[in-house]
DNA sequence: AGTAAATATGTAATCGATTACACGAAAATA
DNA sequence: TATTTTCGTGTAATCGATTACATATTTACT
C-alpha cells in the first residue's frame, strides 16, 4: 500500500516547512527559483499528489458540480450530461449525477444533499413546477452556489437557464404538416404543467390560427411519454366525428405509438395520415418508416449550461446577471410526414 | 446569504464544547440523554448541515464512487449507471461520471482524477486491454479502493467484476437462426482486443461447430458499432463464392445496417436472410421489422456492481475477494429472424 | 559602514469535524 | 468515610493544504 505523501513529508525531506512547499508548487512568486525547482522535482519524484478534499475543505469549493434529470437513460439527457461533462471536464470539475424520476420529493432531497457535498454548481431539469421546492431552491441561491436550468426550466429570479424555443418548435412542425397538405391536425401534449409541454401546444395552436386553421379542444389528447399512450391517443381521436388526418406529439415515444396504432388500422402513412413526434431520439431515424421530429440539441444544450455555469462562478461579488439561453429547435422532416418526395 | 453554521456555533449557543456537540449528533452513548436532545433541537433549530467536506478530510472517506465508461450516451451504459445510482443512493454514495470516448489516455487520467478526488470506490468498463494503463490500475489497489469492472472486464488480480455470459449469448443467437433454417451463417465481429466480443465470436463459433456446421474465416466480418459498418459488411458478404444466409451481428447497430443494405438489396427478411444482433437497443424492438437482439440487462448489471462494491468496501482488512459475477444474457427473438412465426 | 528595500522562508491560524486521552463529579462499593 | 467505578464533558491533536503576518537574509543605496 503506498504511503500517501503530503507537503509534509516533502517539507521534511528538505528540511523546509510545508508553507513553503505549498507555495513552491502554486507557483507564488515570493519563492526562490532555486527551491522551487527542488520541491517540483522532490514532489515528482516521491509521487506527491494534491489532496483534494484537504483543498476543499480550506476553499469551500469542491471542483464537483451536481447534475439532476429525471432519469438518466433516456437519451436526451444522456447527451445532455455528454455535453455537460465534455465541456468542464477540462476546467478540472467533476460531474455528479443525481436522478428524480419526476418525484419532487427526490428533487428537494437531491437539491439538499448536493448542498451538503458542497457542490460549485447545480445544474438540472426541473421535474415538476407545481411543487413548491422553493425552500431547497433558495437554500442553493443563499449559498451563492451558481443554479442553471436546462430544457425544463421554472421561473425563478437570478436563474439562468438554457432551453429551445419549443412555441418554435411545434409551430415549425404544425406548419410543415399543414404544408403536407394535413387539413385536421391532432396534438398529443405533455404535462402542461412544464413550459417546454406548454410552448410546443401554443407553437402548435399559433401555427393552426396563422393558416386559417380551426383550432379544437378535442383535438389535443394529453398523453405519457410512452408507445402506449400514443397508441390509445389515436384510438380517441379516430372515434371523433371529425378525426384528423396528422398528428404532432410532444413525444417521440407517444408518435411511435400512434405510427403502430395506424398501421394496425391500415392507415397509410403518410399518405392519408402524417405524423410527428418531438425530441429526434435515435429511433425515429432508423425507423424504416422514419419518423419526423424536432431535434433538441442536446449535445449543445449541456455545453452551452455548462457554459454559463462557467460565467457564473467565481462572480459572487458582481450581482447575479439572470442569463437566458434560448436554443433553435432544427425539424428532422422524414417519411412519416413527406408526402411531398413520395 | 445564509451562515454557515458549524458544530462551534452550536456549542457557543449551549456553552459547550464542539467535542461534546460532534459526540450527541453522532449518538455517542457518552453523552447525557438530556443534553443530546438539546444539542438535537439546537442543531435543528439553526439549520445545522454536517460539512461533508471536512468529514470526508478527517475520515479519508469522500462517499462519492467514480464510474467511467466510453460515452454516456448509449443506452447501456446509461442504464448501467442508472442501476449503479438507484443502488448506491440510499447507502448515501454519490455518482461521479467520467467518459474515455475509448481513449486509453483519457482512461488513465480518469482513473488518476478520481484517484484524486478520493473516491471510495471506481466502477468501470474498460476501453481496451492492449493498451497498459496498468500503473492506474495498481495505484487504484494500491490505495485500496475497490474496484469493479462491468461489461467489459479486465484480468487483474483482485478485482471483481459483472460480466454478462456473452459466450452463451453469441451460442444462444447461432443456435436460434440455425434452429430457423439458416444454413451459412456469417459474424459481424467488434474488437478482438475486448473479451466481450471475443466471447460471443467464440459462442457463435462453438455453436456452428456443435451442430455439425462449418466455421468459415471468410464469413467473420469485423465492424465497427455503426449502421455504415453493417450496409459494409453486407457488401462484402454477398460478393462471396457462397454468400451467407443469415448474420449475427456483435452490435445492434451494425445488424440495422445489415438489415437496411439488405432491403435495398431487395433481399426479403426473414424468409431469404436472418438477421440478430446484440444489446437490445431500444430501436430494435420499435423497428416495423423488428430486431432479434441480446440483452444484457444493464440495470441489473449495473445494480449488481453497485452491490459487489458495497460488499467490498469497509473490509480493508479482510484479504480481498475476487468475485465474478456473469449475468445470463436474454435472447430476444423477433421478426428479423422468425421464420416459424411468419 | 549603516540603513532602507527587497526577497525568501518560517510560524501559526484556519477550514469543520472526529476522537484519544484527561479530568472532575457523581454513584457505587467496601 | 474512604475508595473505586461509572459517567459526562473538556482539551487538544488530527486530517492536508493555504495564507496573513512575522522574521530572517540579501541586496541596494547614500
Amino acid at each position: 500500500m503506498s504511503e500517501k505523501i503530503t507537503i509534509y513529508d516533502i517539507a521534511e525531506k528538505l528540511n523546509i516547512t510545508a508553507a513553503t512547499v505549498s507555495r513552491a508548487l502554486n507557483n507564488n512568486p515570493k519563492i526562490k527559483e532555486s527551491t522551487r525547482e527542488l520541491v517540483i522535482k522532490t514532489a515528482a519524484a516521491m509521487n506527491y499528489k494534491q489532496n483534494k478534499l484537504a483543498l476543499a475543505l480550506k476553499s469551500g469549493r469542491s471542483n464537483n458540480i451536481g447534475v439532476i434529470v429525471p432519469r438518466i437513460d433516456s437519451n436526451f439527457f444522456a447527451s445532455v450530461i455528454r455535453g455537460i461533462e465534455e465541456e468542464l471536464h477540462p476546467h478540472g470539475y467533476q460531474v455528479i449525477i443525481c436522478q428524480t424520476h419526476e418525484s419532487p420529493k427526490r428533487e428537494n432531497e437531491n437539491l439538499y444533499t448536493l448542498i451538503d457535498a458542497q457542490v460549485d454548481g447545480i445544474l438540472m431539469s426541473v421535474t415538476d413546477v407545481t411543487t413548491e421546492n422553493d425552500g431547497a431552491f433558495r437554500n442553493v441561491l443563499e449559498k451563492n452556489v451558481p443554479l442553471i436550468f436546462f430544457d425544463r426550466s421554472k421561473h425563478i429570479d437570478g436563474v439562468s437557464s438554457v432551453t429551445i424555443n419549443d412555441f418554435k418548435g411545434g409551430y415549425l412542425t404544425t406548419k410543415h404538416l399543414i404544408n403536407e397538405g394535413c387539413r385536421c391536425i391532432a396534438h398529443l401534449s405533455g404535462d402542461q404543467s412544464l413550459e417546454i409541454f406548454k410552448n410546443r401546444f401554443l407553437g402548435y395552436k399559433q401555427a393552426l390560427l396563422d393558416n386559417g386553421m380551426i383550432f379544437k379542444e378535442e383535438y389535443v389528447i394529453p398523453v405519457k411519454s410512452s408507445v402506449d399512450a400514443g397508441k390509445e391517443a389515436v384510438d380517441i381521436l379516430l372515434q371523433l366525428e371529425t378525426p384528423p388526418d396528422a398528428i404532432f406529439s410532444s413525444s417521440d415515444f407517444a408518435a411511435l405509438g400512434a405510427i403502430q396504432e395506424l398501421k394496425e388500422r391500415n392507415i397509410s402513412i403518410p399518405k392519408e395520415f402524417c405524423v410527428a413526434g418531438f425530441s429526434n431520439e435515435p429511433f425515429t431515424k432508423f425507423m424504416e418508416l422514419s419518423i419526423t421530429s424536432v431535434d433538441q440539441s442536446p449535445l449543445e444544450m449541456g455545453k452551452m449550461a455548462a457554459r454559463v455555469f462557467l460565467e457564473q462562478v467565481d462572480k459572487t461579488d458582481t450581482i447575479k446577471i439572470e442569463k437566458k439561453v434560448v436554443l433553435a429547435p432544427e425539424l428532422h422532416i422524414r417519411k412519416s410526414s413527406s408526402r411531398s418526395t413520395i
